[in-house]
DNA sequence: TCCTCATATCAATTTATATTGATGTATAGA
DNA sequence: TCTATACATCAATATAAATTGATATGAGGA
């Protein structure tokens, strides 16, 4: 089994939970995206957003506490970044998942 | 750009969102584990996770209209199987969401 | 030290999602 | 046609998550 592994770490579902949780929030993919094109910190997507402050950090704590992103202080600014590695475990971890789906069906009573 | 495309289709992000939501509960988890193991009616569903039929049935719609799972009637029995083709998109949509980030950092400010 | 700026956190409220128990619907068999 | 079974749906409630506006924290510069 688990073939496919690229990741050193497997998630276990709780944690692959709330990773998939983070990241099925509109605000937060919005985050996500603008985190893709490369380190921002917190005021540059608040602008780009355009939203309340305290709705982005609130956000950003979600994302973080998932493990999708990573944080760095530089005097009085904070730096995101997307955790590329979450994003490999999730793959893997759906990946066990459907190595586990071929088994053969099982037939209803 | 999007090099590793398996399936046919690529996900729009709000259909990528209700499949992450879809998969971010815990019963919804087992249900996909149950039926991990091959195709299975409610009732099975039922007697394996012990809860519920109302529970049960709310939780296979959700899953249904991520487009996790499809249903055939037989008889009184309704079975219900997993899309592995879902799981694939969403690894899709994963992987271009890596892609998408691998360009250089901005700096702030 | 005082002020300002960047960010986090908090309490109150709103909104979304899940649970419960009951009822509805369709099918099969008597 | 009557009854039982399998499943879906609904209305009411409970729980969880997001939003808002205000306040707190901590760094840097004057």
């Amino acid at each position: 089994m688990a073939t496919a592994i690229k990741s050193e770490v497997v998630l276990e579902n709780a944690m692959a939970r709330k990773l998939l949780k983070a990241l099925s929030d509109p605000l937060r993919l919005q985050i996500i995206d603008s985190l893709s094109g490369g380190e921002r910190c917190v005021c540059d997507l608040i602008n780009e957003i355009g939203l309340a402050q305290s709705k982005i950090s609130f956000h950003l704590k979600v994302l973080k506490d998932a493990g999708l992103i990573t944080d760095r202080q530089t005097g009085r600014w904070v730096y995101y970044q997307l955790n590329i590695d979450s994003l490999n475990s999730l793959q893997d971890w759906i990946e066990l998942l459907k190595e586990s789906s071929q088994q053969p069906s099982q037939a209803c009573k």
